[in-house]
DNA sequence: GCGGTTGAGGAAAAGGGTTTCCGCCGGTAG
DNA sequence: CTACCGGCGGAAACCCTTTTCCTCAACCGC
């Protein structure tokens, strides 16, 4: 039942006030369990407040208390692949519907993005989270921002913010020695553009771990694209020139699949000639792969929460600049089952 | 360079009017060009605001006018395949940055639904949009909200409430007209899960324009899963069953991906036997098909600019009950080209 | 009986803008 | 010379809630 009180429509703590039979103050002090009131005042307001559905406004305690519990995210990748596991991350550390996120996609625009920029500040936003895959480290998002700012998964070019990024060269040796364990010793690497900064993090890793194991690599990283096609042809190249390749990692799920594809074709049986494994576990493309891809997770919802809390403490404590790095995680399915016979 | 003024560190419009040498009152008429000023003074206070980096607290006029400019996106399938096109659509419609939308993501979780909307109410948003695929009509967000709401995708199970869907039953339609367009005359169906909605709606749209083309359907719809086995399966099944099948319309693109393998393996040549047509045009899907997969596409970001549109209509001028129906479009690739000799 | 103490609740300021209303000043017309 | 008017800019109210400070009354002990 709505009381005719205030121009909003909405009850304010004034119908509370009043419909109760205290002040303002007094009814303040009811609801938020402040001050001192006899028991039998705070209950009478507070079945006032739940009467007339009473929610109080932030946005003014907002102007008082100078804190919103409102953040930006700032996403760059418009399918979301990457950005929503890290806006989910991020959902757990700020607490469900404690503190709220804006959501701006800037579709890779920087004129959209300073635009979200300016209007996120207006809004005075707590912090912002830039989030969404780029290779490179990009610029940063604002010069002496007046609000902590924290990049997470793209890192910021400037050494003096706060980034959180996975450990894509870790994920890589993790991979490696997974089918180094699983007894394959002829193992090739096929990934996508040369150049591409997480090609190059992956190529470093395999290295790395082919050494430690004391392993050859199967001839140099094939380069190409991200594509399932790519995956199809450097399968059948790769076979005709190292007919004895018995695993190969993948930079992504999708090259996977178009491998996966590409072996079964020349005639090699996947695990049991030739073991897979991707990167990026995306569901989609490595559950239905055939057989289901063992995949390197990026492990982005960590690397939201990360952020969060950062951001979190940030907002708190002062900044705290620096690259925080993320450990992958393999999941593994049966695209890298040992062969029979091996261990 | 930051003038000591102000508590919070950043410039205030009174930092702004100290420093232009006017009234608080006169710097605001100066910077939204309100009121009779003379062009000097104007231009001395939008320098000072300039030279101070001055952004205006929206906190503080949301208080004064009662309009936040923002709104709250509730979405409710976590993977975003649904709710970021219509993000994108809403945002659109919402202008680059001129109203801000909260991201909610319930997990489909009544008890967190419920949180997040006491807290945006909280925050004064102007309005809600709910998105999300759901099969059935969704149980409405909250009864006598204070402000508009819109059901983007998933529609509201009370008429009285303001939705916009894909009209699926029209996307099947568009299919099989396309497919009797390009010759095709024996069109089997194979969709999701018997009783899904989407499902039934496609399958009442598939009657409906094979009649209208006096069509006899091969066999009934093949119900299954929304899966690449169920695709692959079905495919088998169907070349055995119906040997003269020349196109197939499937309930998804991950479907009719399976069945374009299936097909493949049964001997049988897309698109020069058998035609096919999926439904999201989901692009990692539909682009790296062998062949690529002509497919309904539903349109999410027309129904997110329409939720957009009617949200902001809702705001201004007031309810606009009923079921908005946006239609989809046919993406058409290889995977339908007219068999060679056909029209 | 009176001063001190404590418990209960009210009054008012604050926070950052916008807007309305008002006053001042200079020019112009009567 | 005075009255009026228009141009320009300032003072203050207002939005909604929290919080601090204050008042008032009752009660206690001496």
């Amino acid at each position: 039942m709505l009381v005719p009180g205030k121009t909003s429509g909405r009850a304010g703590i004034a119908d509370v006030a009043r419909l109760a039979g205290v002040s303002i103050g007094t009814a303040s002090k009811a609801l938020n369990d402040r001050g001192q009131l006899r028991e039998e005042t705070r209950a009478r307001v507070q079945a006032a407040a739940e009467q007339l559905g009473f929610i109080p406004s932030s946005v003014a305690t907002s102007l008082l208390t100078g804190r919103t519990f409102t953040v930006g995210l700032i996403m760059t990748d418009h399918h979301g692949r990457f950005s929503l596991p890290v806006l989910h991350g991020a959902e757990d550390a700020l607490g469900w519907a404690e503190t709220l996120a804006f959501v701006c996609d800037t579709r890779d625009d920087p004129i959209r993005e300073q635009h979200y920029v300016r209007s996120l500040l207006g809004r005075r936003v707590d912090g912002i989270i830039v989030a969404g895959r780029r290779a490179e480290a990009r610029p940063p998002l604002i010069t002496r921002a007046p609000v902590p700012v924290v990049y997470a998964f793209a890192r910021s070019a400037d050494e003096g913010d706060c980034s959180v990024v996975t450990d894509e060269e870790g994920g890589a040796v993790l991979a490696i020695e997974h089918l180094v364990r699983t007894g394959r010793r002829r193992i090739a690497h096929v990934t996508g553009p040369h150049g591409h900064a997480s090609a190059i993090a992956r190529v470093a890793g395999v290295s790395r771990a082919l050494r430690a194991a004391g392993l050859e690599p199967v001839g140099d990283p094939w380069y190409g694209g991200w594509s399932e096609v790519w995956g199809r042809f450097a399968a059948a190249a790769l076979t005709r020139e190292h007919p004895d390749v018995d695993a190969v990692f993948c930079g992504s799920d999708t090259i996977a699949r178009g491998v996966a594809d590409g072996l079964r074709e020349s005639g090699r049986r996947v695990p049991e000639d030739v073991a897979l494994v991707g990167v990026d576990n995306w569901a989609p493309i490595a559950e239905e792969c055939r057989p289901p891809l063992t995949s390197v997770d990026l492990n982005l919802r960590e690397v939201g929460r990360q952020a969060g809390r950062l951001l979190l403490q940030a907002i708190e404590n002062g900044h705290t600049p620096g690259v925080h790095s993320v450990d992958c995680q393999l999941v593994v399915r049966s695209s890298s089952a040992p062969a029979s016979g091996r261990t």
